[in-house]
DNA sequence: ATAAGTGTACTACTCATATAATACAGTTGT
DNA sequence: ACAACTGTATTATATGAGTAGTACACTTAT
């Protein structure tokens, strides 16, 4: 499993959470799966494990995993939590590009023109 | 004429080169139109003049604009710049939203469906 | 001449991020 | 018992982006 990190300019702890939401929803990680544990993780994508812990600890908020001391976290076992992180992931990522091309007057259309042409 | 920047977590300077890219996109800037000096814009949107030149500096950089000493900067008159603009904000937008839909799958089909019920 | 307006350059400060070095408490396997 | 793991917390440091303050050289209108 290659992980692709490091890449963009957004923070890494972002960039983690955004790899965990797609392995959810990708099916990769499923309903109480364990996921790696902070240290083990840090290593494999060789950033420190105190950028892994904002990481899971934002994700612990988010209700994406749980935790129990000593033992390393796993996917909740929510799954409407589970099922919402796909519609609001694309919705985010819509949404701002929706406002975009509203910005610049971009017909609904176009649009569909465009995606046509280039997925 | 009303300016809304200061909203999201984007650098200041970012927003002003998107102001400027989208007045020149729906015409409300035109070839050899000459655009607000540094402090008047500043004032204007209520930002560092330091932080509107970061912005013109690199408009200037991206041709989009030209400037010469002591004379407020204009928009170039290389036609063929400006009307590279348009294209490239839209595939610069579209193309970090179907990299995102591609990361977790999601077809063309569907794609289009979501953008037919939320535009 | 003077004042007000240009663009430009330099330095300094703030802040979020990332890293680093430890430490603690608990579990698990040998 | 011991070693090797867990999660968690604290503190310090480094770095870069963004912003802010100030100054300089020049043009133009009064």
């Amino acid at each position: 499993m290659i992980f692709i990190l490091l890449n963009s300019n957004e923070p890494i702890y972002i960039q983690i959470i955004k790899h965990f939401k797609i392995e959810i929803i990708k099916g990769n990680l499923k309903v109480g799966d364990t996921i790696p544990s902070r240290r083990e993780f840090a290593v494999s994508v060789n950033v420190n494990p105190n950028t892994v812990q904002k990481a899971y600890k934002e994700m612990e908020a988010m209700g994406i995993i749980k935790t129990v001391k000593n033992q390393q976290s796993k996917i909740t076992d929510d799954v409407e939590i589970l099922n919402l992180i796909r519609e609001e992931f694309i919705k985010e990522s819509l949404g701002s590009f929706l406002k975009e091309m509203k910005s610049i007057d971009v017909k609904k259309e176009e649009i569909i023109k465009i995606i046509n042409e280039n997925y």
